[in-house]
DNA sequence: GGTTAAACGAGACGGTACGTCTAGTCTTCGG
DNA sequence: CCGAAGACTAGACGTACCGTCTCGTTTAACC
């Protein structure tokens, strides 16, 4: 039975943790000095003074050099609204989530890291599904949450669907971080939220005629 | 002015038109056989049995190959909705557009053209202008004057806004072709209208108290 | 009959003259400095001042460069003996042949050329047969004509085995190269010849006793 | 101090022997079977069940294992002819000697050690020297020594360069094996020995004319 | 009919990065 | 101290595309 014995001590050498997290900077940096384009495998192997073959060992495409350069970049989950947020109203819940969102990839690396990698998914399909579970699927759960509970205690309609909800207040986000047609303004979450939570249709000195 | 002498007939050999759309052709087959990894202007010169510098001579970047292919498989804009569905209801109006690119990304080749469009954005800033104003903007054009007559015409909020809220039905389309999360479902086109123009809150019997 | 019609204009952009030759000089250049181990097709290109693929393309690896250069350093068959020989007692034809081998591989850069191709050989059957074909087969060819004409007209033995004989006097000078137990003396090729010749035993003074 | 003075116990864990042949073994066992090419450090450390390290504490380069790898293969020096063939015809001696390389490099794994061993002499100087003194030198000794005698004796000639007919011997054997351009024939030691012994020059009815 | 001009086909070229391989070295644990 | 395990640096391997270039060969419109 266990004590600290859980893990043996590994065999051989060690894993170097300075390797490891030069990898992860030099990735960032690359791309953020030179785009997308400057983060080859050599130019991230030369910049941390760390040799091809490491790298190859640890992550098999540049992809999953992004992943987890992102991961490290924006650390993990985002933090739990649950803390400072319960009870706070549904709509400044939505925008704190969809805000920090639009902040981390407008002002951040993660921004680039993010653009880059969903390019590589569209490539490689086990970035599609890593850039999913690790980045994408973490920040809509917390969102999604919100949104059941609403619709649980009768804030929101019974027959909303919840992730075509979420991705409207996510997927603007993404698109214009990816296209570039508007810009990632200050106030795009509170405007996304509300508009969605109120509608678009204008009720003033109307009964509600839904459904 | 005009007539058909405007143009005097260029000097050397006339442009092959056979070249141009076998160009074309080959890279929409490229992709749809072999993934955006294998459009190279390589291999398109080869399949369309053409030469390389008659690829590069027309077209800079594969970037731009799939450019052209795209408009060539998916026709220029879509057809303008004042025809027929003048005077239909604003949230059938805007379903029939947001339908369209739903089947139109999810059932034809010009799916994969667009997520190997928009990876190739990412790389080189003159596919991203380019797309947008090619593919993008016109089919937010339709969409953004439907929305705006109706804030005209007091059908919707007057504070609307519209570049915002066309985000809201076309981004998450987007979103679930680039990162394949969700499906591309029938009746998403639907659901994102309804939830958009009507608002998640339930308002049954309260009154409507917006702003 | 032919005429120059034989040889169509070829296609394309013409094979560079330049870079065949630098090539070829590049491989030798670098066998004399840093020896075998530095003949890498990396260090020809890069000290040829061309790119890999061209290299690769001409020459699949690096000992075929190695033959090319050496046919280059060495010119193609050596003179053929029967100019000013001809008539020449047979021992100093066969010295002159032997001789022009012991000069070239040991004060050219023929020799490390050679050397690195036998260590080539033992890996490359291709490499192996090449060698043999166009630069030792040669060689020997014009030792083992006098040989043969020599034992046709009665001076040499009947049952003489030629190539064996060919063998008595070329081996020992590619031994020598190879292993560098013995220097490759001036006098090397005369001795050879005249102990194959004569025989080593002593008959001073009674009769031919042979078989 | 002192103690048992010579050869003091050695500290530690002893080395092991079974890792020795187990490396010998490796190196011609993949010799064997997938040529000079096959035979890599890595392989061999794989392919004994040892690690890399301890390889290369023992032999520093593949160069050294396939020579200790000959000397396990091959037994040591040949058996001394003095035994057996003394008062035997010098001609038989040496054919007794050139034979048994023909068959050993022939027949057994020994051929393709040494063949192996050449071509990496010609990069490494050490393996040169090692290969000469620990595998030809042994061989040429008995043999220039039966020659020596037999010039004492006055059965060969008196001016006999003996290193150089050693080399009319055997360098025959050594280049065949290396080239390929002639088969090792089961006569061909019989036949080096005849012709040099006995010379190439046709003595019928007429009397020694030497030097 | 000859000239001119541009597009086209073929393919060699200098590069860059790929992903793999081998050589050696170094660092830890366990016998 | 030896051996096992295995991570590490260094650098060549052979391949694939890139984008450019240099030719010779069409295919027209023009004079």
């Amino acid at each position: 039975m266990g004590g600290t014995g859980g893990a043996r001590a590994p065999r051989g050498r060690p894993r170097s943790e300075r390797a490891r997290s030069a990898v992860l900077a030099a990735a960032a940096e690359l791309l953020a000095s030179g785009g997308a384009r400057a983060v080859t495998m050599e130019a991230i192997a030369a910049r941390a003074r760390v040799s091809k073959s490491t790298v190859y060992k640890w992550w098999p495409t540049r992809g999953h050099v992004m992943l987890d350069s992102l991961a490290s970049v924006a650390g993990g989950t985002p933090a739990d609204p649950d803390g400072e947020a319960a009870g706070a109203p549904l709509a400044d819940a939505l925008t704190a989530q969809v805000g920090a969102l639009v902040r981390t990839v407008r002002d951040t690396p993660a921004g680039r890291l993010v653009t880059g990698l969903v390019a590589a998914a569209q490539t490689d399909p086990g970035i599609r599904t890593a850039l999913d579970e690790r980045w994408v699927r973490p920040r809509r759960a917390a969102c999604a949450r919100l949104l059941h509970d609403a619709v649980a205690r009768g804030e929101l309609r019974p027959g909303t669907d919840v992730a075509a909800a979420v991705d409207q207040l996510f997927a603007p986000v993404y698109h214009r971080l990816l296209l570039g047609h508007r810009p990632l303004a200050d106030d795009l979450a509170a405007t996304l939220v509300r508009q969605l939570l109120d509608g678009l249709r204008d009720r003033r000195g109307r009964p509600d005629q839904d459904r």
